[in-house]
DNA sequence: TCGGGACGATACGGTACCGTCCCATCCATG
DNA sequence: CATGGATGGGACGGTACCGTATCGTCCCGA
């Protein structure tokens, strides 16, 4: 029952949403260009054109900023791909992934982010939370679509064939630096099928 | 025909080699701590025990300083594994892997180099010489090895099979920073071979 | 025997950020 | 139309490194 004896601030005395969104962008182009460890508060202000002051009065570190930020961006819990086939399935979803690794920002952030989370576990935790989880828990579902069409084995490996799905993409693009021509998402989609003993669909044929 | 007018230098007056190992090591420690951002020269020489000058009578540059230890450490021209069989050799290479990425210190400097890479062109070329390139040709030749054993159909996408052959571990490792479980190396394995689409051996079957 | 450059140590001026603090200004709402 | 906290700007002292320079010491090999 404790009455607040101070009546709410109101007016301009509240966070400006545009100050929040411009700072949030000018994190995200100083974590591409500078990286996490060299991201500095002054630069975020200088960058959105705000006084660091707006930074402090939000968060209280570069790494709550950051965390926030980083939320704001999570994976959205985007619509699992309903095809109908699992070859297509999976084609959507590594050409997902690959839009996303060749995003001029999130190129660059999700390595960084990735060698930072190493050292810093409340880091790699919102990693987790904002991206990890959701995108794997996507894929999970739409595999075990398949397994429930009869596409795939019932005794599925669903944590490998996860793993199966998107390291490869992420290894090319994001460690090697490597192209990836056009017909590559087809081909690798092609051998995962493979791996994971898909069979064509509907009727069952049943092999070997 | 210009002769030296300045003799050479000898005794103490030349680089100790054991000073510059003591650095190399206290570099690799740094970069795992703290990242290469992070990485100062003062750090590196405190932690050596030496004094700043033998850092800069070395190297001119932070960047330099890296290379010549990534240099030092590079993939050793490593045997091909020749065990006789596909899934033999697969399985050595998977476990090498494994544990370069369990490796206390390269496990957090990789990483962190490839982060850095995305921004440095330089370092980029000096990953790849020293550990992309050694490591990416063995494997390419136990491949091409086992297409000649018959064990691998003749056209086998050689490229995309050696992502399919380092990206899993890395993935789950360096990225995902989820456990391997002592029979996960194995099944992935088996996964490989079914989406080459191996067959067993010597006698050379001929399939549909 | 002794020359000469590496060695550790440290001082130097300079730059970049940190996080705090203070300011005059602004402004939507109660 | 008064309010009260956000706003950009910037001063502040403090810390950490940078890369250079200058010591006196050390010691191997010519």
């Amino acid at each position: 029952m404790t009455e607040n004896p101070r009546r709410a601030p109101t007016g301009a005395a509240v966070l400006r949403p545009q100050i929040t969104s411009a700072i949030s962008e000018a994190v995200l182009e100083e974590l591409a260009e500078r990286g996490y460890a060299r991201l500095s508060m002054e630069a975020v202000a200088r960058r959105a054109g705000v006084g660091k002051s707006a930074l402090y009065r939000r968060w209280p570190s570069k790494q709550d900023m950051v965390l926030a930020v980083l939320a704001e961006f999570s994976v959205s819990p985007e619509e699992v791909p309903a095809t109908g086939s699992l070859r297509a399935d999976l084609l959507v979803m590594v050409r997902s992934v690959h839009g996303w690794l060749t995003h001029p920002l999130f190129a660059t952030i999700l390595p960084d982010l990735t060698a930072e989370a190493v050292r810093n576990p409340v880091l790699a935790a919102a990693i987790r939370a904002a991206i990890g989880e959701p995108r794997r828990g996507l894929a999970a579902r739409v595999l075990r679509r398949a397994v429930a069409r009869g596409e795939l084995p019932a005794d599925l490996d669903v944590d490998l064939a996860l793993d199966l799905l998107a390291a490869p993409v992420y290894w090319r693009l994001s460690v090697r630096h490597a192209p990836v021509e056009p017909d590559y998402l087809e081909r690798l989609v092609e051998l995962i099928l493979r791996a994971l003993d898909a069979r064509p669909a509907p009727g069952g044929g049943s092999p070997g």
